[in-house]
DNA sequence: CTGAAAGCGCTTACAG
DNA sequence: CTGAAAGCGCTTACAG
């Protein structure tokens, strides 16, 4: 690779590294090296395209200006959003990303952690598909930055950003029943421990009216579309006139369903999560909307303060409000 | 952090540093180390749960273990199932990827390229917005692993991975002539340069039979939305019965605002990417489709090659067939 | 069969 | 105002 080092600089100048580093580093004036001196340093660095390797300034400080982030689904639109927003603020900050996807398995969300610790990343941004928080305990111990997203432990004292899961399901049952519709339908996503589903489908209940018309039906998240079949006979059977999905996946998985049959459908679709796609879509779904880049710049943010103020850091629970789109 | 290092377990031990290196390098029998100590080493390491410092080691060797991935747009479905592809068997392989938006902007992109280079990744996957090769000809010079994918410069003789972006295209605007539409009008996307487009622009234009009746539309990638409104009004007043959309952003674009104005259309839409919610969207369209998993996983496998033999690397250039979706 | 030592490229006390 | 030196945690010739 031969790629220019401080060495190469100092040498071809007749200073020594730490000068340079020092320079490069912008604590000459603190540290009163020379202007000319210093000015020298930069146009050699500039002239040589010198830019430091971030393993060995990392293994020194302990610092790498990276970032991690797991996520269940990359291809999920929603994550892919969010990827997008923290991308973006990370960078804007300074930081680059590595970005892992946990497929909703557990163990192997545990193997990502353990292998990003080892690239020296400097915090975790992770929406996580475990069921309890005591696998992340030992983070917490360390205090390392960690910023929980999407799916949180309330129990756990962490920063995290989230939505107001509970009250957005029960919007969107109310506002179905302002509509008239009276027999609601849940379509729910396993793994179900997961405290965004859990707290749609709190909401979803405490919705309802009539508490003996509730009717929740689970569906596996690896095997969307042939669970969503059976939902659909069930539903119809029992003449539900709304359904209330409880992640876009089911959603669109319904849709697509709907279509393939090309029936008529006797019921009202209401989907947690929009899409841009519900606007060309048929039958017509309302959708209740996260701010997706709200999430994701803030849990930067709160990570970064995090990680500048490692001894003083206060952690929050950031709740977003969700809003209601009609269609 | 006080994170175990080999010196830990050496001590703990009472052995070299040396010999715990070797030995959980699986480098123990090659170096006949005896078969006891080798067990010792490994279950202390296990005990202490021992993972080594990459930033160390990648320092040491020059080696990260580490991919870089560049794309466009993250929140585009198209890049983000590539993205989980790539990252899936990456992860396969026991590579990390870093992965970095660059907004479609070849300045940013250059600047994310050196970024990733400063971290010593082992290879970078990158699917440019750069108008020309020259920005990417120092990692061709340098023998660095760099695979191109999606958007690719024929003539830079590095590892590629793409479709046949003009045969497909073809294969659509054919498909309509054959259903008896005549006039079809392109949608397509700035920038116009990228590969990817230019060779849809290109299939499209020798596909249609009739020379006189091309029309090409060209409109913003960062304002798709207020383009597409003036393109439906030209399409409509010159009577266009086919619109051929150069990629799904446009075609998600057009279907949003047919279905807000609620008006007859009277022409057949195609898409080239196809996109699941294709399946309930209103009107039809149908598509040409890429294979996003294979694309992503030879991109990874030529990466690997490449990195693992770097003195003998010949390059090629893979490229796949697209499908088509007729709905 | 195992250890002492060098060195990857940085940063930061310490010394003058 | 500047330099020599130590050390971050590894791996790998070299030596015995």
């Amino acid at each position: 690779m031969n790629k220019v080092s401080l060495k190469d600089i100092a040498e071809s100048l007749g200073v020594s590294k730490a000068l340079v580093s020092l320079v490069l580093n912008n604590k000459g004036n603190e540290r009163g090296i020379n202007k000319e001196t210093q000015q020298k340093v930069r146009d050699k660095a500039k002239e040589l395209n010198y830019s430091p390797n971030q393993y060995a300034r990392g293994l020194r400080t302990g610092k790498t200006d990276t970032l991690g982030l797991i996520v269940p689904d990359l291809s999920n639109i929603f994550y892919g959003k969010l990827c997008k927003s923290i991308e973006m603020k990370a960078s804007e900050l300074g930081y680059d990303l590595i970005i892992s996807n946990s497929y909703e398995d557990p163990e192997r969300e545990i193997k990502l952690i353990n292998n990003l610790l080892n690239k020296n990343i400097d915090g975790l941004i992770l929406a996580s598909s475990l069921e309890s928080c005591t696998d992340l305990q030992f983070m917490k111990d360390r205090n390392f930055p960690l910023v929980l997203i999407d799916r949180i432990f309330p129990e756990f004292k962490v920063d995290s950003v989230s939505v107001s899961n509970i009250e957005g399901a029960k919007q969107a049952v109310e506002y179905l029943q302002k509509k008239g519709y009276s027999k609601i339908a849940c379509l729910t996503i396993s793994p179900v421990y997961v405290s965004s589903i859990a707290d749609r489908i709190k909401g979803y209940m405490e919705g309802v009216d009539d508490s003996e018309n509730t009717f929740l039906i689970q569906i596996p998240h690896d095997n969307i579309d042939s669970g969503i079949e059976n939902a659909i006979k069930q539903i119809e059977s029992e003449k539900y006139d709304a359904i209330f999905c409880v992640n876009n996946n089911l959603t669109k998985s319904l849709l697509k369903k709907i279509n393939q049959k090309n029936s008529e459908t006797n019921y009202k679709i209401i989907s947690f999560d929009d899409l841009e796609v519900f606007d060309f879509a048929s039958p017509k779904v309302s959708a209740i909307n996260q701010p997706i880049t709200k999430i994701g710049e803030k849990s930067v943010e709160l990570l970064s303060n995090h990680i500048s103020n490692r001894e003083n850091h206060i952690s929050q629970k950031i709740i977003f409000k969700t809003g209601l789109i009609v269609r």
